[in-house]
DNA sequence: TCAGTTATTAGAACTATTCTAAACTACTTG
DNA sequence: CAAGTAGTTTAGAATAGTTCTAATAACTGA
């Protein structure tokens, strides 16, 4: 058996480095009807079939008041605990996959056990930084794939899922 | 001994359809040096610095003697023993593991717990079928990414991986 | 052959996530 | 605004996938 390298809990980071793509994105998140106070993120959960609870709202806020964000499950829980708006992590999985399942959020699997939520639903790919279990985004404007093969026949397209991965 | 990765690049003037690229990806399989019998594929784990066990040898076989295959470690598991040639899947973990390291096999993640580890470790990305979790590749050849941005300072890019994913 | 290293194994442990069923709360209707 | 009720939350149990432990077995070079 090797002892393989430590997988330290990189937490959700809210990144920062990137100057220019990053505020690319901020910028676009911003414009985003999204990012409102309280009330209009609970008429926004509403719209979504979902019950401002003082829980959902508690996480909406996390999530969508900033910039644009990466988190886990179990670092959105860390975070509700800290502001002293205790939600169970049970409630944290329910919230994040109804947010992800309503359009709110996309769900990014970067390695096995590793599944990141990102608020930024719009068009973009990401860099995953292997060694220290970073994720950032990057807009889809720059990049162009081209010469993709027809799906499967019975098949339609779901979505493009660009990783670039990267070490330090 | 590091000559057997990315080493696909001339290839197929044509693509067209799935089916065909899929028969052109087998083609390329086949040519492989990878392919061989127990004796061959022996040599081959002692190149790669691991001891050719009995358990060893049995999972390379199911592994690459046929054409290229995505595996999963419970169904390795569930064929060596269908096989009459039990290993503990401790084992089969830890050999699809080792033989990631080495290059003989790479893993793909599709989706939260659902990792595959594919024969084919040439240049290619994934179509993953959502609906029914079936994973097929697609050679690079036809495929252009451009205008990715540069990696994170300080970053090398370690690959790029590519997943389409479709629903039926 | 034999010593020494490396590999295998069953089962425990661990991590991430989902389930259960009881208690609770937001929304509706009267 | 008092209930009714359907949707929501919760702790803790359960599950799934993978890794670890430490005892046993097997490969390899001399």
């Amino acid at each position: 058996m090797q002892n393989r390298e430590a997988r330290r809990d990189a937490q959700t980071g809210r990144a920062g480095d990137f100057a220019s793509l990053q505020s690319g994105i901020r910028t676009l998140h911003m414009q985003d009807d999204m990012s409102g106070t309280a009330p209009e993120l609970a008429a926004r959960l509403r719209e979504a079939g979902l019950r401002p609870t003082r829980q959902r709202v508690a996480l909406a806020r996390l999530l969508f008041e900033g910039g644009p964000r990466h988190v886990t499950a179990e670092g959105l829980h860390a975070e509700v605990k800290a502001a002293r708006n205790p939600v169970s992590l049970a409630t944290v999985y329910n919230a994040l996959n109804q947010f992800r399942d309503a359009g709110l959020l996309r769900e990014v699997v970067v390695a096995p056990g590793r599944s990141y939520f990102d608020t930024n639903t719009g068009h973009h790919h990401h860099f995953f930084v292997e060694t220290d279990n970073e994720l950032h985004d990057f807009p889809s404007d720059e990049v162009t794939i081209a010469g993709l093969p027809a799906p499967p026949k019975g098949t339609k397209l779901s979505r493009v899922d660009v990783i670039v991965r990267v070490r330090r």
